[in-house]
DNA sequence: CTTTGACACCTAGCATAACTAGGTATACCA
DNA sequence: TGGTATACCTAGTTATGCTAGGTGTCAAAG
């Protein structure tokens, strides 16, 4: 994606993919690029330090998969990081729509 | 507004509010304040070095208006500017409809 | 006539967060 | 055996909005 536009915004998108069910970061990932059609197509040094930085806030919480050779961190919201998402996605609309308004489009 | 959602998109709400006619830095807050209906009420700390920014990259030329004992630097975007909000209008276009896409809104 | 507040400009330094660029390791296919 | 995809990690860089301070003009209120 292009330079600084998504700063503030990544944790909505993190907070929206998990909302849907539980993934590792590389799930995540691709999941960002598919939803987007391959507008979000984010390094991994994007989105691990994301996801620790939502689990510090103690709106995701992880756990190693065993079920695999590979090792997975599965994340998933926290009941607080649900909260969070609804309150992202209020404030995004009322980002957008402002933007829009002053841009007049 | 919070935090850092504005990051990367404060050049395009710069451009074309001056599209709409040349404008001095405190007109400029005054006016990003009304169009958005009070979303965004930024500080003069971030718009005047904004409109630097957008001047060295020349974007934006200005000149000291003279109609007026109070000093004001009249910015007004050149063709190159014109021509960036245009494309960052198309860019935020795609940014936002992603964003929807992937938040499922 | 002094003070307060709006107007109008400026910038050094801070804070934040996305990204770069490096690393480790497993699995699978040619 | 080598390359590619999967899957994780983090130190350091960078960009930029904002804080917090500064200068000065002007008008209205006290």
């Amino acid at each position: 994606m292009v330079g600084e536009a998504l700063k503030g915004h990544l944790d909505l998108l993190l907070l929206a993919v998990l909302a849907d069910g539980p993934a590792h970061g590389y799930a995540v990932i691709e999941a960002l690029r598919a939803r987007s059609k391959g507008a979000f197509d984010l390094p991994e040094g994007t989105i691990y330090p994301a996801l620790h930085r939502l689990e510090d806030q103690g709106l995701l919480k992880s756990t190693w998969s065993e079920d695999s050779a590979r090792r997975k961190r599965i994340y998933q919201p926290t009941p607080k990081g649900q909260q969070a998402l609804t309150t992202r996605q209020t404030e995004w609309k009322q980002f957008y729509k402002a933007i829009n308004a002053t841009v007049g489009i």
